[in-house]
DNA sequence: AATGGGTGTTGCATATGTTGCAACGAACTT
DNA sequence: AAGTTCGTTGCAACATATGCAACACCCATT
C-alpha cells in the first residue's frame, strides 16, 4: 500500500539470502542507486541492516532483539512454558510449542532433550508443514475450505519415504487428526525421529497452539513414545484450561 | 532519511512492547490514523506485523524467519558451531558464541548444558554488556577512545554485589582482559553463575567473536571451572585459525 | 604517475506518492 | 434506537521520494 515502505521492506528478504552491495540491492529492487542508498540508510538507522567492513549490507542485530521481544510477549508461550519444562522433566525428550500464522507454522518455544542425541530445530524456524505433528494439529482446526486451499498450495517434499506425498493424503491425515484430537509424525521428516503432539485450545475451543514430544529411534521406539500420549494430552489440556481462564474475561 | 520508511519502522519497537490497536499506533507515531493504517498494512503484507482476532496488531512471524536466516548466514557461527558442540561434549556446560554490533553484544549461538540446572539465555538476546565475559572480550578489542566513549555511555546495573559498578572499573577490567587474552564473569550477572571466555580472531588479529563456558556454582566451583580455561582457549584458537583460513582470500 | 573503470555519495528539479481531512460504515453501549 | 468508538475509503493539496548527472573515492591497469 505504501510504495516506499514496500520497497524498503523488500530489501530484508533479499539480504536474508546473504550480504549484498548497493548496486545489487538497487538492481534487484528495480530502483536507482541513490534511492536504494536512502532506503538502506533508513533501515540502518533502525538497526535492521548492518554494514560490514567491506561496505556490503547484511541483516542487523535489532532484528534478533525484535523477534526476541515479540516471542516473549505471546500469552500462550508464557502460560505453557512451565508445563513444557515439567513434561521434559518427566520424559526427558525434546518438547516443542508451535503456532500457526499466515500460512506458516513455527516453533515459539522448545525445551531441549536431556539425551545426548538431539534433533535439530530452532525457535522461529518454520516447521516442515506437511509432516510435523504440530503442523497437522494446527491446520486440522481450520475450516474445510481453508484446509483445501492450503493443501493445494503447499509443496510436498519427500524428506523420507514416509513423508506426506500429496494434497489428498494430507487432507486425509488432517481429517484423522481432527477426529482423534492428537497427531503423530513417525519418521516423516527425519527417518529416525518420531513425534507425538496434542492441541492447545482457547476458551472457544479453537486450536491456538500445538505441542509435541520428539525422540529419536535410538532412544525410544515409536511404540514406547506412544505410551506417553496420555501424558502429553493431559499437559495440553492443562495448558488449555489455564489459557482459557486468563483469556475468558475478554479484554477490549 | 526517508520519512515514510522511518515512521513505518518506528512501529516495530512500539509493537515489541505489546499489541496495540490502530489508534494507539497513530497516536504514538504522531500521525493521522489513516496514515498509520497504510503503514501497518504494508508491514502486514510483508509479514512483519500480524493482526490478531481482536484487530490489534503485534509483531509477525516473518521477523523470526528473517532473524533465523540472518544468523545462519554468519560465517563465524557456521565455522564455530561444530567446535562448540565438541566442547560441550567434553565439559557438559553451556557454551555461548557472541558478536559485537553497533553498541550491542548478542549471542548468536548456544549449546545447552547437559546438567539439569541451566542458565537462562537465548540466541538474539542482548547480553549484559558490563559483566558478561564475552562482552568484555569483544569490547576489549576496540581502540582506546572507542572503549572510553562506550564505557561512559553504558548503564551499570548492579545485578549482584560483584557486578561492574562504573565506567572506571569497566575500563580497568577491559585492560586486564585485553592483556591476558581471556575473560571471566564470576557471579557478576547471577550470583551463582560463573563464566570463562576466550576471543575468536580473524586473519588480521581483530576479535570477530567471543565464546564462553558457563556453569552454576551448584555444579562446579569457580576454581574447577577455571581448570577448563586451557581447553576453552584452545578451542577459540582452533576456530580462529579455521576462520582466518577461509577469509584470507579476501573477496571483493 | 596517470588513466580508467568500479564503487558509493550528494544537490537538485520534477512529479509522484503520501498525507490529513471529512465522511462513511460497522460493532458495541447506553 | 440513538450515541460511542473504532476501522476504513476517496480525494485534493502538499510534501516527499525519485532519478538524474556530477562528484569523490579506491583500486587495478597502462
Amino acid at each position: 500500500m505504501s510504495q516506499t515502505v514496500d520497497r524498503a521492506l523488500s530489501i530484508l528478504p533479499l539480504l536474508a539470502q546473504g550480504p549484498a552491495d548497493l548496486g545489487q540491492v538497487a538492481e534487484r529492487l528495480g530502483v536507482h542507486k541513490s534511492t536504494a542508498l536512502r532506503l538502506l540508510r533508513t533501515l540502518h538507522e533502525h538497526g535492521l541492516v548492518y554494514r560490514q567492513e567491506d561496505q556490503r549490507y547484511r541483516l542487523g542485530a535489532r532484528l534478533f532483539a525484535l523477534a526476541q521481544e515479540a516471542v516473549e510477549n505471546l500469552d500462550v508461550r508464557e502460560i505453557a512454558h512451565s508445563h513444557l519444562v515439567a513434561l521434559n522433566d518427566r520424559c526427558g525428550h525434546t518438547v516443542h510449542l508451535a503456532v500457526y500464522e499466515e500460512q506458516e507454522v513455527l516453533y515459539i518455544d522448545k525445551v531441549e532433550s536431556r539425551y545426548p542425541v538431539r534433533m535439530y530445530s530452532r525457535i522461529g524456524k518454520p516447521v516442515a508443514i506437511t509432516v510435523a505433528a504440530v503442523a497437522k494439529l494446527l491446520l486440522a482446526d481450520l475450516t474445510e475450505p481453508e484446509r483445501r486451499v492450503i493443501a493445494e498450495k503447499l509443496d510436498y517434499p519427500m524428506y523420507t519415504s514416509r513423508s506426506t506425498p500429496n494434497p489428498a493424503a494430507f487432507l486425509k491425515e488432517l481429517a484423522v487428526v481432527r477426529e482423534q484430537g492428537w497427531a503423530t509424525d513417525l519418521g516423516g521428516h527425519e527417518e529416525s525421529i518420531n513425534c507425538i503432539g496434542a492441541p492447545i485450545r482457547g476458551a472457544d475451543g479453537r486450536v491456538v497452539a500445538a505441542m509435541s514430544v520428539s525422540a529419536p529411534n535410538v532412544v525410544v521406539t515409536a511404540e514406547e513414545l506412544l505410551t506417553l500420549l496420555p501424558l502429553v494430552r493431559r499437559t495440553a489440556e492443562t495448558i488449555s484450561r489455564e489459557y482459557s481462564g486468563t483469556t475468558q474475561p475478554k479484554k477490549v
